[in-house]
RNA sequence: AAGGCAGGCUGUUCUGUCGCGUUCCGUUCACACGGAAUGAGGAAAGUCCGGGCAACACAGAGCAACAUACUUCCUAACGGGAAGCCGGCUGUUUUCAGCUGAGAGAAAGUGCCGCAGAAAACAACCGCCUAAGUGCAGUUUCGGCUGCACCGGCAAGGGUGAAAACGUGGGGUAAGAGCCCACGGCUUUUGCGGGUGACCGCAAAAGGGGGUAAACCUUAUGUGUUGAAAGGCCAAAUAUACCGGGGGCAGAGGGUUGCUCGCCCGAUCCCGGAGGGUAGGCCGUUCGAGGCGUCGCGCGAGCGACGUCCCAGAUAAAUGACAGAAGGCAUCCGUUCCGGAUGCAACAGAACCCGGCUUACAGGCCUGCCUUUUUU
RNA sequence: GGCUCCGUAGCUUAACUGAAUAGAGCAUCUGACUACGGAUCAGAAGGUUCCAGGUUUGAAUCCUGGCGGAGUCA
C-alpha cells in the first residue's frame, strides 16, 4: 500500500532522456516537476525497436519517479541525502490517489521531482508541496486527455 | 573546586506504527507475498603518501623526470610511527625540564646577495706609512737629513647593513696584520676511551675567505606505466553505406611506458565532413597485513601465543518519517534535598579493500602538568 | 573513482627568473569646464595579493597544508 519499491523508480536511461526532452514541467516550491503521461500503445511504440514484452515489464506500477537534488543547491552530500529522503517519504504517503487516477484513465506517468530549495525544509512543508503537486497532475492529467479526445 | 595547556577515549539510548537495501527460509509457473536476520564513520571527507589486487606478450639498456635525506628500531610498505642524538627557543633549584626543527653536502663547481655602505667576496675608496727604489726642491760637517711627488707597503679606524674577512690583551713594526705569544672560540684530521649508531669525552697536529641548496646542483637511496571507468564473461545491436585531403611492404601504423635504442605484431592507416548502433546483466566485491578478550616479551612504536566472533554491499545509488519515554547541556521560575517549563543536540553518509597523514567536530570521560582560591 | 589548472582594488588584469611605495584600464568620489547633464581635463580614495604556517635579512613570487572555483577522462 504505502510503498516505494525499486520498480516504482525511475532508473532507466531511456525513458529518463524521453522525459526530459518530450515532458513538461510546472514549479511548485520547493519542486521543479518534470512529467509525461504515456498510454500504453505510446509507450509500445518507443520500445518497439527492441524487446516489447521487457517495456510492460517496466512498468509494474502506473507510474515512475525520480527524485533530484542538485549539488549546486545544497553543497554536502549529508543534506542532499536527508532531502531526498523526505521527498520519498512524502511521495510514499501520498501517491496512492494519483495511482488509482491513473489506474482509471488507464496512463502511465514519468516523473521527475527536483529540489530547489537551498536548504533542507521540514517534513511538513515538504509533504504540503507533494500533496499539492499531486493534485496539479491530476489536473495536468486531465488537460492531457481531453487534448487527445479532441485530436 | 575552578580555569588553562597537552595527550588519549567516547560520539545519546529504548519502545511502538509505517517504509527502504541485502541475505536466508517458505508459498508460487512467474510477478509477487509472508517470516527471520542484518544494515555507515572516527573521520566514511580531503585524495596528501604507502601497499594489496589487475592489465600492459611486465626480456633488457641508457638518459630524463620525480621523491626522500641525523641515528637505531617498528612495519607488508611508507614521505607514517617509537625511542634517542644534535641544533634553536623558553623557563629554572643550570647536573634539569618543556616546546620545537624538510636536521646530507657551501673545503666539487656555477649563480645570487636590492637600498645603504669605502667595500657584499681572488677586496682596497677614504685612510695609515715612507722602511726598499726613483725624481724634484731645500739644507749640508758631502756620510746624509728634511719636505713633496711617483712607485710601493698595510688592512688597524671609517655613521652602513641581516651579514664586514676569528674575539680580548700583550709583543712586534716605517705603518700594520694570527706575523708571534697567552687565554677563549671554531673547523678538519689522527689517536685513545664510551655507545649497535647518530654522537660524546680526552689528547695531539694542522688551519682561518661569509650567507643562500624550500637557487641550479652534487652525493646516497628508491620509483616501470596505468588505475576497479583496472580487468574477465554473457546478452543485445550494427554500416565505414557515402564525400574530401594525405601517407604506406625501400615498413605506414600499432603494442595504455616521458625520450632514445632494443623487442614483438604488422597491411589499410591518419585528418576533416556527414551518419548508424549500444549505454543492460554477472564476476571482480567484500574473510581481511580483520575485530574483540586473556597472557607473555619490549622503555616504546609494536610483536608472539591461545580463545572467540563473522560484522553494509547499494549502482539515478538502501539507514528514513512520526509519536512517546529516559539521560545530557543551556536558560528561566519557585527553591532545603529538589521539582517544573522552554529550547538545543556537533562534524558529517560507505561505493574495490587495507595501513597512515591532514582537515572538520556540540557535549562527556580519563591521565599528566601549570595557575588561583578554600579546608585540614 | 581518477587527473589537471586557477585564486591580486567593486570588475578586467600586470608584476610570478625573490628586493621593500603591488602598476594600469573601466567603475566610484572631489574639483574644473557648462545654464544643466554627457563627453573631456586635473586630482583623490580603494589591496589581509584566498587562508594558515615555514624557508630567507626580505615572500604576491619559493615550499607545505587547508579553503574555494573551473576543466577533463567511458
Amino acid at each position: 500500500m504505502y510503498t516505494f519499491k525499486k520498480d516504482e523508480r525511475l532508473g532507466n536511461y531511456r525513458l529518463q532522456s524521453l522525459l526530459f526532452n518530450q515532458g513538461k514541467a510546472f514549479f511548485q516550491y520547493p519542486f521543479r516537476i518534470q512529467y509525461l503521461f504515456l498510454t500504453k500503445e505510446e509507450l509500445h511504440q518507443y520500445f518497439l525497436c527492441q524487446q516489447s514484452d521487457a517495456a510492460s515489464a517496466v512498468f509494474q506500477f502506473p507510474a515512475k519517479c525520480l527524485v533530484s537534488v542538485s549539488k549546486r543547491q545544497i553543497k554536502k552530500a549529508v543534506h542532499r541525502n536527508k532531502a531526498k529522503r523526505l521527498c520519498r517519504e512524502a511521495y510514499r504517503k501520498n501517491k496512492n490517489t494519483f495511482y488509482t487516477f491513473l489506474k482509471k484513465k488507464n496512463y502511465l506517468a514519468v516523473l521527475a521531482f527536483i529540489y530547489t530549495a537551498d536548504r533542507i525544509l521540514s517534513y511538513d512543508d515538504v509533504e504540503e508541496a507533494v500533496q499539492k503537486a499531486i493534485n496539479k497532475l491530476g489536473e495536468k492529467l486531465r488537460e492531457e486527455q481531453t487534448r487527445a479526445v479532441n485530436r
